[in-house]
DNA sequence: ATTACTGCAAAAGATTTGCACTAGG
DNA sequence: CCTAGTGCAAATCTTTTGCAGTAAT
């Protein structure tokens, strides 16, 4: 089966950029993991295997991922650390301002919503970030417990 | 005729904060202009009139306004610089790559998108963050231009 | 009078850069 | 081989912080 890794390593293959275990092992990381990750947060997750990893590497294949268009830059909620998103579908990321987790929701509207953008503008679109961000289910019950 | 400062500053009083000159400024320079400014825009725009204006005090009054829900953050788009806006209301932001510039879109989905959004999670929105980022019309005709 | 707010300068923190070295093709 | 990519450290740049002084109420 062809994993979406795997199509990814062939195009950059065939752009003749060079395939290094280091960005093997990123690439691998951003798309595995679901979360919203920052350039720390896979420096820090691939530290281990690869000791001799720097941070400049991340930030380079995380730069190199957006401007190939596979992945996101979701900016920040609150914290100031830019959240990479390995999903390019439109969709709609919901933030939660106290306990700072950040999830996908699936909206049929943001489908929808790309079309409608791109013939109201005439804008070649590459990309969306869509973030709302409130108070999460847990987080309202919580403050609800503090205010009684 | 009460402007939409005017109440803002009453509500700054109701709440016990001060209204100083320079938060009377810079509010007021965020929503006279329709744009998606930096904090150091506006602290430029604002020195020539309060040459001891400082950075900090700009930084201090967005975070205020932030809070009080009269401000959105943007977050970058390409550069790297956190972009304010004074529209709250659910708009989507176009912003172009290649000159920077950001712009707003009227869309009939993004009204009814938050409705979608706050319903399916459970959540208390508290604002959202609507950026679609491309090439604008007037960028592709110049790319186009070198191409041929 | 109080004390919130300001301005300054220094600090913090994220991201970028320059460069010598390494390794993928 | 060749040169793109890496790692390191220093640099840069945005944003925050601490604190003494100032001014809004």
């Amino acid at each position: 089966m062809q994993t979406e890794t795997d199509s990814l390593f062939k195009e950059l293959h065939e752009l003749g950029l060079r395939l290094t275990p280091q960005r093997i092992a990123i690439v691998r990381y951003i798309f595995e993991s679901q979360d919203h990750l920052t350039a720390q947060q896979i420096y820090e997750a691939l530290k281990p295997q690869f000791p001799s990893l720097s941070l400049a590497t991340v930030y380079n294949t995380l730069d190199l991922l957006m401007k190939l268009g596979k992945v996101n830059v979701l900016g920040h909620i609150g914290d100031d650390i830019v959240h990479y998103d390995s999903n390019t579908q439109p969709h709609v990321n919901l933030g939660c301002v106290k306990c700072k987790k950040i999830e996908d929701v699936p909206s049929e509207l943001a489908g929808h919503m790309s079309d409608e953008i791109s013939l109201a503008s005439g804008y070649t679109l590459l990309g969306s970030r869509i973030l709302y961000y409130g108070i999460c289910k847990s987080c309202q019950l919580e403050q609800e417990l503090f205010t009684q």
